[in-house]
DNA sequence: ACAAAAGTGTTGGATTTACACCCATGA
DNA sequence: TCATGGGTGTAAATCCAACACTTTTGT
């Protein structure tokens, strides 16, 4: 068979799914919703939904993004970097096992959306409720969920493993790019700053070395002129994020 | 509207194609194929096809993968580092804008396979013939395929951008992961991984340094107990690649 | 003997880490 | 005054680029 003949290509139901992810409380955590209808109901789930026919990848991942969190990407059509106070959001993976939707053959292109720390999140769509949850409780060995009076079970669908997947990326993208400041307001400290690499890497960094790296990275960070005290302490001066994408050297995760 | 309504979703056709890179005559080359039919028919294009009803995407790719090249994946549904002497093959990128095929709404799941350098490709599926065309004559600054007597033009449909996207993804995973030995044959001698790493990035590297850094890098490479002269000049030891995925410390490639 | 490629040794400079120490504020 | 976080200085350890030099083959 001719693989272009139209009539000989099976029809698929094309989706994106959201990882949002934020610090909140020195904890990493993720946007779910809890499912209001079957399979999984009752469950949370990561946001998402069908691309529209005359819609591209991005801009549906856009548009979810806004419905659920009110969050504004400052060009979705554009490159990954995302500066100022919108979220940042790239393409993540693309999920078509086909027996992940019960109902029907869906693909899934998941994409990763980070932000910095919001008000409470509106439920949107068909979820009837929306929370941030901590993906060390999402994530747990058994599939997460537990601990926290939430008998809901694990995430719907093959949503942990996206998520885990998404998670893993942000870890290491911080790494070698100025992603870190997507999580931070617009204008921020070097030590909320350095709370957002503890938070998403799960360790601890040397406060004095962590300052003289990021302020020594050309590109990295730029002075917005004022202080705050808002963390307690000596005032810290105020930094926005530079227009620095790629980091030179990269900062450093501590082994183990 | 109820997005898990199923008369709700536009239908879409979902394809794999394959970014399929190997290093021959020190040069980084991509697997490309004569479109046979409109559109763009006479064009070089990157292979691919249909997703089946019933295939994951990942075996799709593995069946396309082997449809062109013969090439076997060692094991198409395990994490993506492949070793021995298959090829490496991962998930690079979704592409789905809605114009980007005139014939209707197509959602291609780029995937990125190295091999170590093969004998010429045997045409298959629609294509009338194959070959391994250098990333610099198909990516040149006005869409490539011109200075061999080659008037075919730049590459279909968005196959430049997702080639281009592959190669990137390509160079800087081989800084830090292992997988520049997916490029050699099971059997290499330091030698031929480092002009494996030159083609790749373009550029020169130290013989003496990248011995010592490879050598001492543990779990990259392990001793395959012979040696050989068909590089001429001084036997050189045998290797294989090791167990390690992730290099530690990593390859560093110069800057500018 | 010579060319060519494989390896080893050494050295100076850059980077990282660990930690002593001082600074500026609120309580 | 004390606690708290912000920020600078400094020395040891480590890593890396550059290159002199030796080894082992083919011609």
């Amino acid at each position: 068979m001719s693989p272009y003949d139209p009539s000989a290509f099976p029809p698929f139901a094309v989706t994106v799914d959201l990882v949002v992810l934020t610090v909140r409380r020195d904890a990493l955590c993720a946007l779910v919703v809890r499912r209001g209808e079957p399979p999984f109901q009752g469950r949370w789930a990561l946001p998402g939904g069908f691309v529209r026919g005359d819609e591209d990848l991005g801009a549906a991942a856009a548009r979810e993004l806004v419905e659920e969190t009110g969050l504004c990407v400052h060009d979705p059509a554009a490159p990954p970097p995302a500066l100022g106070n919108g979220a940042h959001l790239e393409q993540l993976a693309t999920y078509g096992d086909p027996d992940r939707d019960p109902r029907m053959r869906v693909v899934s292109v998941a994409h990763l959306a980070l932000a910095p720390d919001l008000p409470a999140p509106r439920a949107g769509g068909d979820a009837n409720s929306a929370r941030w949850a901590p993906v060390e409780d999402l994530l747990g060995q058994d599939g997460g969920a537990e601990g926290e009076g939430d008998q809901s079970g694990p995430l719907a669908f093959d949503h942990a493993r996206i998520l885990a997947d998404g998670v893993e990326r942000a870890r290491s993208k911080i790494e070698y790019s100025s992603l870190a400041t997507a999580f931070c307001p617009p204008e921020f400290t070097v030590g909320e700053l350095r709370r957002v690499y503890e938070a998403v890497w799960g360790v601890a960094l040397d406060p004095r070395n962590f300052h003289r790296k990021v302020t020594g990275t050309p590109g990295f960070l730029v002075p917005a002129g004022g202080t705050t005290t808002r963390q307690g302490g000596r005032p810290a001066q105020l930094f926005r994020a530079g227009g620095a994408t790629l980091l030179n050297p990269p900062m450093l995760r501590p082994e183990i």
